[in-house]
DNA sequence: TTGAAAGCGATACCAA
DNA sequence: TTGGTATCGCTTTCAA
């Protein structure tokens, strides 16, 4: 029934060892006889069995992704990132991504590695920081890359981004373009982001001069609509921004709509921007600014790192995405 | 090192067969025993080899979602229809992510399918019209779930969503709601759906007695750039239309970005529908109305034929999502 | 450079 | 209800 490596052996007249040496590019094979065994491989459409080769290599050929509740962008960005080094490998990615709560998550994904005796791992927020798994890996020996650790971060190797800088450099920018008084609409409370990200525009403002107005900053929760309700907020102070900068996408989109509502144009009365958590980059209105997150990237990074055994601590940054006001989005 | 199933049995007082018994939950076991095995696989940790079990068994306990160059919104959407169904049968998802040409798609599928002997699969297109596979699928008596198929479509199992028929309904809807004159951008040439959404159009005009006006029509390339372009000259034309219809989200926000710099409200001056292909919802600009493609009810619904065995074909209707001129995005 | 035989860790048939 | 034992298809010593 199933082409196996006995038949190629029979066929090429050699054994199943020298067969398993050809699969496994091994040397010490006559390049006749390696002729010989793929000739019989394809005549056969022989294929190895992951399972068997796995049983009895002690390997899996798989590398897990675990992601929990993960955004359409984020995870897109995961797997284009990770498809092409794994592709060249020759290792699968195991795409485990939840949706429960976070207690039992460990447990399942203990269990999960336990059964699958991955080749490697990488761990997303927030089981990049259960440690518990963390401690489990270690133990059977599986390397693992955290992605934006945030727990014991000296902890293996992993890949961030670097959310003050990116503030930061978003807001300098916004200095540049002659803006001085600039709202800052602040993220989800208890997200270490969103602290991240209003240091850095204090920062920013700090290394250029500009004078910090706390009316301009105001409590958002990265929605749409909190975005909505701190541009009206902005917007309706006697000295109100000419520039306003979310902590998010979504956020943004929220300003961004307010300020269409009120007849401003964009950018030319009022500046937005953004972090492009989400692919906003396609969809919205030209004119917004965001940092792009480069998940894609993060992604690709975590590979290298995976693939090399480093256990390196990476820290990229984003990149300022503007568009012009006429021309379409990317 | 590994804890195996010969501990387990060892430790309970049992033979493996009763071990295996215990594991796969069959009859024919002493309540008593099974307790006692039970015991001594959570005292061990035990968790049973995947890969043993899929070389014993002739199963993998993994089902194969095979993408080519999926969106963001889309690959997410498969994924989570697909997770919540896998796991309540015990299976993994293994999500094969294109990025090739066609040509060697297909023979690289059928490699993976050959070494990885899945319990099942997923075949979005263009692979769900890729004959070999389905060949060796069938071959192998792997069964299969063929997303939205194009050839041999009785070939099967399939879902699809109707996209003459949300063309169709979008565009009564725009009747309904007043207007005769409707703009439509037409889709990329030679995708099946351009046509079935062009096709609706026509259809519920024909249906609702409004005359069909040439100029109305203007064909674009499913892209932002090309829904702009398409939008000028449907908006510089003597009888301008009161609404627009694109067929595709993109092309949409393209339109929506000439209406908002030629200072028009809307959906008050002109109204704009689209398709939600990609997380529109979220983020646009709120008066456009799309039809909200269902590709997380389709995953499901393949996940329902796949572990049923059933070979029905499923056309799935999409959702007309209005958003106030005023509210935010959902 | 090649091969024989012993696992890897389960499942499954056939007895008991 | 239980337990031997062959078996799944490959990798891996260890010789030759």
């Amino acid at each position: 029934m199933r082409v196996n490596i006995k038949d190629v052996s029979q066929r090429a007249g050699v054994s199943i060892k020298t067969v398993s040496r050809v699969i496994n590019n091994e040397k010490y094979v006559k390049p006749a006889t390696r002729a010989k065994v793929e000739e019989a491989m394809t005549a056969l459409g022989f294929q190895p069995s992951q399972a068997a080769r796995a049983l009895a290599g002690g390997r899996s050929f798989q590398i897990a992704l675990v992601c929990s509740n993960p955004g359409a962008y984020y995870l897109h960005g995961m797997i284009a990132g990770l498809r092409g080094r794994c592709a060249e490998e020759g290792v699968r990615l195991i795409v485990h991504a939840y949706q429960t709560d976070t207690d039992e998550l460990g447990a399942d994904v203990l269990t999960f590695f336990r059964q699958m005796g991955f080749d490697g791992a990488i761990l997303t927020p927030p089981i990049a920081d259960h440690l518990p798994v963390l401690d489990e890996l270690e133990r059977a020996g599986t390397p693992y890359v955290r992605i934006q650790p945030g727990t014991e971060v000296e902890r293996g190797a992993s890949v961030s981004i670097d959310n003050t800088e990116a503030a930061r450099r978003m807001t300098r920018h916004l200095i540049d373009l002659g803006h001085r008084r600039i709202g800052f609409i602040i993220g989800h409370k208890g997200f270490p982001v969103s602290e991240q990200r209003l240091g850095g525009y204090l920062d920013a403002l700090r290394e250029m001069g500009v004078p910090l107005d706390g009316n301009l900053l105001q409590q958002g929760w990265f929605d749409f609509q909190s975005g909505q309700a701190a541009a009206e907020l902005l917007l309706d102070l006697k000295q109100s921004p000419t520039a306003i900068f979310a902590s998010s996408d979504d956020m943004a989109a929220g300003a961004l709509s307010v300020a269409m509502q009120r007849g401003m144009r964009v950018p030319q009365d009022l500046s937005i921007a953004g972090f492009d958590d989400t692919p906003l980059a396609s969809l919205v209105w030209p004119g917004i600014t965001t940092m792009h997150q480069p998940f894609e990237d993060m992604a690709a990074k975590a590979a290298d790192l995976l693939f090399s055994g480093s256990d390196e601590r990476l820290v990229l940054a984003s990149d300022l995405v503007e568009r012009g006001s006429t021309s379409g989005a990317a």
